[in-house]
DNA sequence: ATTGAAAATGTAAACGTTTACATTAAGAAT
DNA sequence: ATTCTTAATGTAAACGTTTACATTTTCAAT
């Protein structure tokens, strides 16, 4: 691999004004900017990006890290593609990590992104309170957290307005004249999760349905549990009509539940989900599943500009971007529901829109 | 960020045994270890990663870089994290890109990589007879392809059985009775697709079903192709009664193709598809679909194992990793298959198998 | 106590850049 | 021609490690 010495005495020159080539052409004669870059082609020379990652004041080594729970999760496949578009478009690169939303694998990958002295991260966090975080902020790198907010609003977030659209998903199913609909849900304590439980009690709070507990059911580590958690709730003496699934991978076990227990989608049992399934394939289903739609990629895209913003303006203030997430009417809803996105007034209280 | 020298003067030692703590604990002497292990608790100090990688001989940066047509892609995403896993238990941090099968971006993504100086790249050709390549090799930077491999066998790569996961697939189509069936394949020139062409023409003239070549579709940019292209299948004069699709993303179009024909599956027209859809959505379709299952998590395990065995060996010859794929019977071609594994002699003459 | 070998530690160079500063070259103004 | 100003280039230090080599310490053997 051929070095700024390389290319320097190959040209004739210093190697201060091979560097300067590349980083402030404007300072060297033309004559002399045309025999390095001679130099440099005939070595196809292409300047260390670690050497230079050591010298230059942070900010500047190009690397941006994105830690994730999930890359085999879809919602997380958009988000990271997001990500990766906006980096590669202004000539970033892109350390991932899967965090597996575990904290001490988190924690592992929070120090090694430090340690290669990333510009910037990304990150949904893995729980309230989290304290992984002080690692990059007692070394000055930018955060940008994603999909789940930190208490405070100290940090430049990204999320789509989750009360909002548990609140729309709920909504539509009194609509349609069920007044049991089950609640499952993801690990309680990040804040997605938190704000879905909130929509779907304000929802029944607005419609005069009283809360019911033995309807709510959280599972903490995702994998089974779609299909275990509905099944609890199929089970109940009085099982309800209708069931709310919070992610997509919940809204896959509940299918797999419902048709266990001989049950139709939706005569027997309406459902409505929560994220996209891959590929549009809800719609494949039938009949396809009616389903709140996240803006994932683009929060992904969203994010990324963010950090650079933020990267490139490091004093100001934390901003929260709230976007709208989109309710997506299939049939397992039951009959075609009728018009039903509100727009309005935020359903939360949530901070100001960028 | 606490450095070395700063560990060392706390300590009262020189920066080089605050060094051989980290590298070389056998040569320090336990009471100088335990005050260093103090200092660098106190300072909360990691060692910089940049820095090592500048300094020391090639091959222990302990990065890997993947490169991979689109992480969107779910059969992508799992090879992902099988390469994620194993990086991770090894303590390597991984870059990623995404070449989008574009051929100037990936040139963009391999120099990257080499500025990095990553130790090692993981990455599916874009394109037979593929020139990219060719930065990495002159970097001596080790190199695994997988799923797809390049003419000569030159580098070590993992692959799937495509020739035979073709074959049985059109196997179970002609026992099923269907004589007339349609081919919908991706790129054409890279292997994987080549091959799955080649055990679906062998198919048929094992069972002396005439070649036609009009059944066959291939196309070059895998958006909204397998709708497009079955679509042209299901027009012709004399349409065919079965459609094998090659990708996961080929038969999601071919799907959408044939309910808007207004066509039935099975009935209509049998469908069996090639990779898994995420989360095993296929089975949630009704009737589900019969796939050709890819170990996509596993090649991505292989091919990162297979990396760091290079890294270790960089002499060894390349191997070829070649791992079985199998047939998932659903109700998508129809009546419930009979046993179809063929666990026999590989169908096509592929080198040997690690 | 001395010696010597082995173990522990320190010193300093190197890795490939960037950049402040010093030096030289190039023109413009006299 | 001389001087001055500005532009172009060169010099060398720094970034935070690793490591060959030099030096010091330790301690068993005499």
């Amino acid at each position: 691999m051929p070095t700024l010495k390389d290319v320097a005495s190959k040209a004739g020159v210093s190697i201060a004004t091979v560097s300067r080539v590349f980083n402030e052409p404007y300072k060297v004669r033309p004559a002399t900017m045309r025999q390095v870059r001679e130099a440099i082609e005939a070595l196809d020379f292409r300047p260390s990006r670690v050497a230079r990652r050591l010298r230059v004041e942070e900010g500047r080594s190009h690397i941006l890290g994105l830690v994730i729970p999930d890359i085999q999760n879809p919602f997380w496949a958009d988000v990271a593609r997001g990500v990766e578009d906006v980096a590669y478009a202004q000539g970033y690169a892109l350390l991932l990590h899967n965090s597996d939303e575990d904290s001490e694998r988190q924690r592992f990958c929070l120090e090694t992104l430090v340690a290669e002295s990333v510009d910037g991260v990304i990150l949904p966090t893995v729980r309230e309170q989290e304290t992984e975080i002080a690692v990059l902020v007692r070394e000055g790198i930018p955060v940008v957290l994603v999909d789940r907010r930190i208490e405070g609003n100290r940090y430049d977030t990204v999320v789509s307005d989750n009360v909002q659209g548990a609140y729309e998903a709920v909504s539509l199913l009194v609509r349609l004249g069920h007044r049991r609909i089950g609640f499952v849900g993801g690990i309680p304590n990040v804040s997605s999760s938190r704000e879905r439980r909130i929509g779907y009690e304000r929802a029944l709070a607005d419609h005069d349905i009283p809360f019911c507990p033995e309807l709510v059911r959280e599972g903490v580590r995702p994998k089974e549990n779609g299909r275990h958690l509905t099944g609890e709730l199929l089970r109940l003496a009085k099982p309800p009509t209708a069931v709310f699934t919070n992610s997509n991978l919940l809204s896959v076990g509940a299918i797999a539940a419902i048709r266990e227990c001989g049950l139709r989608i939706p005569d027997d049992m309406a459902l409505v989900g929560y994220d996209e399934l891959p590929w549009g394939l809800g719609e494949a289903l039938s009949p396809p599943l009616t389903l709140v739609r996240q803006p994932s990629y683009e929060m992904g895209r969203r994010a990324a500009e963010m950090l650079m913003r933020r990267m490139a303006e490091p004093d100001r203030p934390a901003t929260i971007c709230t976007l709208s997430p989109e309710l997506a009417p299939g049939g397992s809803c039951g009959s075609p529901p009728p018009v039903c996105l509100q727009n309005g007034a935020s359903a939360n209280g949530a901070p100001s829109v960028v």
